[in-house]
DNA sequence: CTAAAACTTGACGTTGACGTCAAGGTCAAG
DNA sequence: CTTGACCTTGACGTCAACGTCAAGTTTTAG
């Protein structure tokens, strides 16, 4: 496969598949003309690079991870850095619920504009995350 | 109040609260000689403002909701954009929920390093078939 | 063979939420 | 009065994950 069609099968761009080679994230071999040829684990591969990026990891977080998940072994160091960002991910998840809970009830203020709704609106059910942790 | 004790009391820099009124998301009096002054509601206000921020709503996006959650109403197009961030948010919690359990997969692994484990370890759970391994 | 499509590297542009410095004005304490 | 903490506006810097354009090479289709 080249490139083109990896981006199409995973559903990235090939800009984005040359920037994961960049950062370490992917690799590939190389005709004798230089271009890049995957096989089709790299679409899976991909992907899963994908739904990290999406879970808020950085790319070279997801460089230290993606060795473990290719070995299933994680130094003390790394294992850290698994809890770490776990634990991200569930401060992010419950910022997600109590922001979607927040939105509901305004929601639900707007759909039924009756004024003993509003003392509450304000109401602080939430504490806030720290993405810098 | 003057902004240094709002930043300290929200837990913001003052920079990001002359970056809210600037996006206008945030209002202030004004002493005669210009300097900012805030009543006690606006720590509150800015939590909310954090809140919003920290669940991926852009700041433009948080400044047509803000007066809504102030009136307590919504026109149409406002009730709209509420429901499209309500779906966001359901897909980003969606989606960290998956990428946790693949976190967790990946540490329950390298917790246990035995190789009846290995062969699934790339199996995507939220996909819907399973393609050859 | 030729034209189009796809590929290469390199480099600069984009976006958002601020950080950070510059060059001052303001204000309570001693 | 003066020192130092705090404030003002303005403007440029940052960082990350790409987008986009450039200019040339390779592959594919007819």
């Amino acid at each position: 496969m080249r490139i083109g069609d990896v981006a199409q099968k995973a559903g990235v761009s090939t800009r984005a598949l040359r920037y994961y080679e960049e950062q370490g994230l992917l690799t590939s071999d190389r005709t004798s003309s230089g271009q890049r040829i995957y096989d089709n684990s790299a679409v899976e591969r991909v992907q899963m690079i994908q739904r990290f990026f999406t879970a808020g990891l950085a790319s070279r977080t997801i460089a230290q991870l993606l060795p473990c998940v290719d070995s299933g072994r994680a130094s003390a160091e790394l294992a850290e850095l698994l809890e770490a960002e776990r634990e991200r991910i569930t401060a992010a998840i419950d910022d997600l619920l109590a922001t979607r809970e927040s939105l509901d009830r305004i929601i639900d203020i707007t759909n039924n504009p009756t004024p003993e709704h509003c003392p509450g609106l304000r109401e602080p059910t939430w504490s806030p995350y720290n993405p810098a942790i």
